[in-house]
DNA sequence: TTGAAAGTTGAACCATTATTCAACTTAGAA
DNA sequence: TTCTAAGTTGAATAATGGTTCAACTTTCAA
């Protein structure tokens, strides 16, 4: 898994500065998302990091200056990657109701081929709780736009606000949860009708 | 915040005897959910929670065999308070539909008076897998049970299945999250309706 | 080609904290 | 009242693992 690692907020004096120490960050890097998405923070240790890279152990304090950092910039990438990967899905959509459902279609294989992913953005709460908020709350924006725009559209009822954004957050989060990383049993697509369902009409029984 | 806790699964060796040592026990199990609550699994000492509770570090250890079985008894008693908590709210309902108002709402009051609680049972997903996924895992029955009734009772549509609960269940804990522990611009009651607006006829604009 | 900057190495250091334990005190049954 | 089991105490222990650092190697611009 050679990831493509955007910089976010470090500190200049740890960039590398050759094509080799760029390389080694790399190798720390999805070591890291490796380890700590095996293990959880706590019970990954900096030597698991270097021996998955193939690096020293003091090599890691070349580019980072402790572990929190470390899971900082991964936090942050790891919620910048969810992001783009749903963006890039949600294209040629008819309606609204369409949208929301490739979304979380999107979500569901992105949670499934990238496992670790989710839990290191979960274990964030108590690692780097400020990542964890801005993740979601920068999520929550994010659906709660498509609603308005859905409205907009006519495609959508009126009356819509931030709280419906985060009710269907919370819903793709734990089907992703359930039927994306816990098991496989149903079909990502089957998932993405069942929560559509729920938004097209509920579950109340008509008339 | 006296608790009234109820043993579960202690290897038996480590019950308190006599009066004094009940109450010793106690005051280390309120001691323990407030410094987790806190600070977190980690960041949580042994230290913190004897100085907490009033008795020397080693009075720890006559009551429990780590760090991790505190954490593990205290998982489950949460899960079973914020069941009962639940169960004891949800009277009095004309239609399914309100019923699962009368949850949510509960919940959100529950979470909001014990921060802690939420915290605890979030971080057991790293702290005690196994814990964590009973909880949500026993939740979701009982949620998918509500949802045959109501369907039995003509309040539900057909065809809901398991996933459905899953759905409502993760609406339900990120509301909790943002509206309940996060902040408190909106009222319980306002969540709840909310949520049931989703539930009673989704989002989609009608004819 | 060359030398200074960049990168690598892993043993040693050190701070933290869960856990143990032996001496001491209290409870409560007989 | 007495005596033993239960409970309390906190200093000492021990293990873990993050972080430092000084010696060494590689890179690459001039």
């Amino acid at each position: 898994m050679a990831t493509e690692y955007t910089e976010h907020t470090e500190s200049k004096d740890k960039q590398p500065r050759t094509a080799r120490g760029l390389k080694t960050k790399r190798k720390l890097l999805d070591a890291a998302a490796l380890e700590f998405g095996e293990k959880g923070f706590h019970e990954a240790s900096i030597t698991g990091i270097t021996q998955r890279a193939g690096t020293a152990l003091g090599s890691f304090y070349t580019y980072f200056d402790s572990k929190d950092e470390l899971f900082s910039a991964l936090v942050k990438d790891m919620s910048m990657r969810v992001k783009s990967h749903a963006a890039g899905a949600m294209t040629e959509w008819q309606d609204s109701l369409e949208r929301e459902k490739m979304a979380l279609e999107a979500f569901m294989n992105f949670a499934r081929e990238h496992k670790e992913i989710y839990r290191i953005i979960d274990e964030s709460e108590f690692v780097d709780p400020q990542s964890y908020r801005s993740h979601y709350e920068e999520t929550a924006t994010r659906i709660y736009e498509r609603l308005q725009e859905g409205t907009a559209a006519g495609d959508f009822r009126g009356g819509l606000e931030e709280a419906h954004a985060w009710a269907i957050m919370g819903m793709n989060v734990f089907l992703g949860m359930r039927y994306g990383i816990w098991s496989e049993e149903k079909s990502a697509v089957q998932i993405a009708d069942i929560a559509n369902g729920i938004l097209a009409e509920g579950i109340a029984k008509k008339g």
